[in-house]
RNA sequence: GGGUGCUUAGCUCAGUUGGUUAGAGCAUCUGCCUUACAAGCAGAGGGUCAUAGGUUCGAGUCCUAUAGCGCCCACCA
């Protein structure tokens, strides 16, 4: 027998091998429709968050309603290696054991992240096992496998082909701490405090100066020109001559060009093609040089004079005093300014012109813009807004750089001779080619993982039978990484969107909203959260919790109260499988049923209906709630005090069984250790195991009209209310009223059948509700009953004048649905009822 | 600057296509150890649904504007 409290530590032990032994996670039955999830690979580079524990624990939830509604699922599984964030954190392990990860070898540096690799594997599977994810690991994939490495060079040699891939010289985003280029997407703007220098640039063969403004001042070792704008009339006599360029002493044009705010600072622009994107383009547009002055980790180079071999920002302040000295600075005007960050060194970008890899976008982005427009092709945001986010994306995007300067990944599949350049599957067959020695974006690999993990380019049976994806659930911060490069690659390269529906969530934040950070050392870890409640209170706290695309604050509080709920469950089953120990298989019927037994077997129905009709949207907070009320309180509060008194009749015991078996499998997806442990104990099943047995669905037969039982709680509601408002005691007569059946009200009130109405009695009131009435005499010391009757009668003449007012508004009795308005006019007529025999 | 979300009970959140007396959990108060569960049971109190207009017989829900908080994107010499 089960113990008293629900133990989440020995309900959860062993349960998961033993389904994976089971192989129930397992997908390839072909006599089922396929439904197909792929999980968004985790990085190889640390724990699972709680960020994680709330994706997978929706995407189980999705795949394990699906498997017990009759679809063959395959939920696949796999990692993503990473690129930068791997090779950041390989790196400083290296150096904390005193290796220069630099001086290492490249394969010799490539076999200690491959360790790495395994070892962070290993955990992130323990983890995922902890959480009690149905995943198909005989689809396991990583990003760096050998089908994977394949899928990356079919499409990057097919971009090339089709001039969708080139390479090219320009202002990239570069890291100057690990000394790659980033894409966009990488760069984090955050506010920073920084200054306006003001310097004095001299006009040629004059005393007078240009007063430039700049916020980077060692650039101006780059500086080329500077700019104001043609329809300047301060400035525009000047386009043509020349200044001075301070400390460096070079002459370098003023030009006319657009870019040139005159509204903004003094209107003057010094222009540094090879530091900055826009300059870049004034560049292209008047042939300037552009000067590179900076090595790629950030130290000034020898163009800068006595500055070369300073860091930059030593340059930039050593610049400021000589600047003073020699009187070229006019002033330094502090500010805030928004400055680009390296998402993962977090040290600031430096825009640099360098050689990269790009993917043209234009063309890639136009088809999805032009997809969306499909209705029944389109990928479809849950919630809706979210496809907004995608769509604006596709509208402004830019090319994407895809080159990195780094060696964790997937190398690019191009190979150098002198001036030619050859891409392909392979090297060239001939001597003196060279690989390029740079890897590709990480999110290259992980834009293809929806098609590449099921074998693509080959056209597999798997890719046939699970692709597109039916759903892929991600947080909105992903989108713009992950969810558009994954739509546009998809659309590219199979002529289909990747997925059907992308169910969006939020980010967790901490209980004061703020985000989970390391920094913040407000983090959780999701396996704390499950040695202290269990893995199925956490998993139904995450996706019970809000609604779809909101964001989540994590409280503790609110994950003991699920313990609660699990325990309130445990013991509701505990005392169910007392009642039904000796049902036998061939006893069980719902035949013949007592009223309270139609009213819970039609609570139940209503609750399957409405827990599927809310699965089926991805609305499980909502499936949460129905679960909670029904479990609770329909069926602990109400049912279980009711069979208390007929618990050896047999229809009491099919019922409760029926009940519970029920309850345990549309809880299962959200609780599937709890609803597994309790299953086993059922004194017979129809089925292998709970976790692949049916769905309930919605039962015509199990459709009874049980109104009245509703009144009947109802009545017993009112009359403890009116007991516990008044002080009656235990000791009180009453007086039944009419010649209705009273036995289920008498047993919930613990009534007696006679109850002798004593003189000491000195009080009465009848409680009243619908057909329903029982007259208490009682003793009553202090107040007079007759008080409590006027505020009843207040109330209810309240209420049926509000109500007659509504009915004679004409507006209202002709344009009001009539079931609304009949509702209405039952109530009044019962509120009148009631009036009546009040005041009688 | 463009976009977007939020504002509902002390706290955290629900609230389907508008339906008239707005729900839940936690917290608070009252009474109970009633043999499934005191991590429980039976009750109670608590909301002018951010503000101002509008549409409608009827608005938490739809429209317009405003405020506060947040996020995304763009710009930032």
């Amino acid at each position: 027998m089960l113990e008293t409290k629900y133990n989440h530590k020995s309900v959860e032990e062993n349960k998961y091998e033993k389904w994976m032994k089971r192989g129930y996670f397992k997908s390839g039955d072909t006599n089922k429709l396929p439904f197909c999830i792929v999980i968004p690979p985790p990085n190889v580079t640390g724990k699972l968050h709680l960020g994680h524990a709330w994706d997978t624990s929706i995407q189980d939830v999705i795949i394990r309603y699906k498997r017990m509604s009759g679809y063959d699922t395959l939920w696949l599984p796999g990692m993503d290696h990473a690129g930068i964030a791997t090779q950041a954190k390989v790196d400083k392990k290296l150096k904390s054991e005193g290796i220069d990860p630099r001086s290492m070898d490249r394969e010799e540096w490539l076999k200690c992240a491959w360790s790495w690799k395994e070892e962070y594997a290993k955990n992130i599977h323990n983890q995922w096992a902890k959480m009690g994810l149905s995943l198909d690991y005989d689809k396991e994939r990583f990003t760096l496998d050998e089908g994977l490495s394949k899928a990356v060079r079919e499409v990057f040699v097919k971009l090339y082909n089709e001039g969708l891939i080139y390479r090219g010289e320009r202002i990239i985003n570069w890291d100057p701490e690990a000394m790659t280029a980033l894409s966009n997407e990488e760069v984090i703007y955050k506010d920073v405090k920084g200054a306006f220098y003001h310097i004095k640039y001299f006009i040629e063969d004059s005393t007078d100066y240009l007063e430039v403004a700049t916020t980077r001042p060692e650039t101006l070792f780059g500086d080329t020109a500077v700019a104001v704008n043609p329809k300047d009339e301060r400035y525009k006599h000047l386009i043509g001559k020349n200044v001075i360029l301070p400390i460096v002493g070079k002459k370098i044009p003023i030009i006319g060009d657009e870019h040139a705010d005159m509204e903004f600072g003094t209107g003057i622009v010094k222009i540094t093609p090879a530091h900055d994107p826009n300059d870049f383009e004034v560049g292209n547009r008047h042939d300037l040089e552009r000067v590179v002055i900076m090595h790629p980790n950030g130290v000034m180079n020898e163009l800068c004079g006595k500055y070369s071999g300073m860091d930059r920002f030593a340059c930039r302040e050593a610049l400021i005093e000589d600047l003073k000295e020699k009187d070229l600075l006019i002033e330094i005007e502090e500010i805030t300014h928004n400055v680009g960050h390296s998402e993962r060194t977090d040290v600031m970008v430096e825009p640099y012109l360098s050689r990269q890899w790009f993917v043209k976008m234009r063309p890639l982005a136009d088809r999805v813009l032009e997809n969306q427009k499909d209705k029944d092709n389109k990928v479809n945001f849950v919630p809706k807004r979210f496809e907004k986010i995608m769509n604006h994306w596709m509208e402004i995007t830019y090319d994407w750089c895809i080159s990195r300067q780094l060696w964790w990944g997937h190398r690019i599949p191009a190979w150098y001779k002198d001036d030619e350049v050859y891409v392909g599957m392979e090297a060239p067959k001939e001597e003196g080619w060279v690989q390029d020695e740079d890897v590709l974006d990480t999110w290259f690999s992980s834009a293809l993982w929806p098609f590449s993990t099921l074998g693509w380019p080959e056209n597999t049976g798997d890719l046939k039978r699970y692709y597109p994806n039916d759903v892929l659930v991600t947080g909105y911060d992903i989108i713009p990484f992950w969810v558009n490069r994954m739509t546009f690659q998809g659309l590219h390269f199979t002529d289909k969107r990747p997925f059907k529906d992308c169910l969006i969530h939020g980010l967790i934040r901490d209980k004061q909203g703020r985000k989970m950070s390391k920094s913040l050392g407000n983090g959780v870890d999701p396996m704390d959260v499950i040695e202290n409640y269990g893995a199925d209170a956490l998993r139904y706290y995450l996706t019970t919790e809000v609604s779809a695309g909101m964001d989540l604050k994590y409280d503790e509080d609110k994950v003991k109260s699920t313990w609660n709920f699990i325990n309130k469950l445990w013991n509701a089953s505990r005392f169910v499988l007392i009642n039904i120990e000796d049902l036998k298989e061939d006893d069980y019927s719902l035949s013949d049923l007592k009223q309270e037994d139609k009213w819970i077997l039609s609570k139940m129905n209503e609750t399957v209906k409405n827990v599927r009709k809310c699965l089926d949207k991805y609305e499980f907070n909502n499936a949460g709630s129905y679960l909670y009320n029904f479990i609770w309180s329909d069926f602990c509060d109400n049912y279980i005090e009711m069979s208390k008194f007929t618990s050896s009749e047999l229809s009491t015991k099919s019922t409760l069984y029926k009940v519970l078996l029920n309850i345990l499998k549309m809880i299962s997806p959200f609780m599937p250790y709890v609803s597994d442990e309790i299953y086993e104990m059922l004194p017979f099943k129809k089925e292998e195991a709970l976790m692949i047995s049916e769905y309930p669905e919605y039962d015509e037969k199990l459709k009874f009209d049980s109104k009245v039982v509703d009144d009947m709680i109802e009545f017993i509601k009112i009359f403890r209310t009116f007991k516990l408002e008044n002080g009656v005691g235990k000791e009180f007569g009453v007086k039944y009223n009419t010649d209705k059946d009273y036995s289920l009200i008498k047993n919930m009130l613990k009534l007696q059948d006679k109850i002798e109405i004593k003189d000491s009695y000195n009080a009465s009131y009848e409680v009243i509700y619908k057909d329903y009435s029982i007259s208490v005499h009682y003793e009553k010391n202090e107040k007079d009953e007759s008080a409590l009757i006027l505020k009843r009668i207040e109330e209810l003449e309240a209420s049926i004048k509000r109500r007659k007012t509504l009915l004679e508004n004409s507006g209202y009795t002709s344009k009001a649905p009539a079931n609304i308005v009949n509702a209405e006019r039952e109530k009044l007529a019962l509120e009148e009822e009631e009036l009546s025999k009040l005041k009688k």
